[in-house]
DNA sequence: CAGTATCCAAATAGATACTG
DNA sequence: CAGTATCTATTTGGATACTG
């Protein structure tokens, strides 16, 4: 019980949680971080073909959306054809073990399969 | 590196994310988790005037989905007037390192304030 | 390969008023 | 105290077609 009677600091911590379920929230963000943890560094048809169901235009829309919450970054390597890279930030990479206990905690309550 | 190269086993993962995203990911369900997290059993209203800016309606909504979820319980005390106590149940109180790791996170990476 | 442009459907959230 | 009923606004997600 860390912030017991005093509503001020669970209000300010409402802040930050919102703030952060705003991105973990997004239907597709967990598991495109998630598919960049475990798979590495990758490019957009990588992502897409790795994520089943999502179209293009959400994949870019949500990896815009994951650029500018600056848990992502994309560079464009100028070659012919142009290849782009999605990759973490260490803000990024700092979800990990959040990922793994939100992996865990759906296994032991949800069940293993749907 | 859990899954590398196992496109069919980061497929089953996704579907477990999304399931526990599915209730992290809206708006106000993390912070009433951690409301009750925090301040323990309490009534619509004590948790109505703890989570600022919560409606009427929204609160309802949100605590009759958590209990679908079966993260919250309602128990009703029959006194005059009538009583609701909103608990965690196990699978609730199994999220605290959930949101306290996402609290930390956000402090981090997104700063102590907006 | 790596996207954009449109247009559309569905899901969430909120304001306001009322009830036992 | 503990909600429900309406109605509306906003936000997401998705289908399809097209581009450099």
């Amino acid at each position: 019980m860390t912030g017991k009677g005093n509503p001020t600091s669970l209000y300010a911590r409402g802040e930050s949680l919102q703030r952060a379920t705003a991105i973990l929230g997004k239907k597709w963000h967990p598991l495109l971080l998630y598919t960049l943890l475990t798979e590495g560094p990758q490019g957009f048809n990588d992502m897409k073909s790795r994520v089943d169901g999502i179209s293009d235009k959400v994949l870019s829309d949500a990896l815009e959306d994951l650029q500018d919450a600056g848990l992502v970054v994309r560079d464009v390597v100028e070659d012919k054809p142009v290849r782009v890279n999605y990759s973490l930030t260490a803000a990024g990479e700092d979800l990990e073990p959040i990922i793994e206990g939100l992996l865990e905690w759906s296994h032991e309550h949800l069940g293993e399969d749907g």
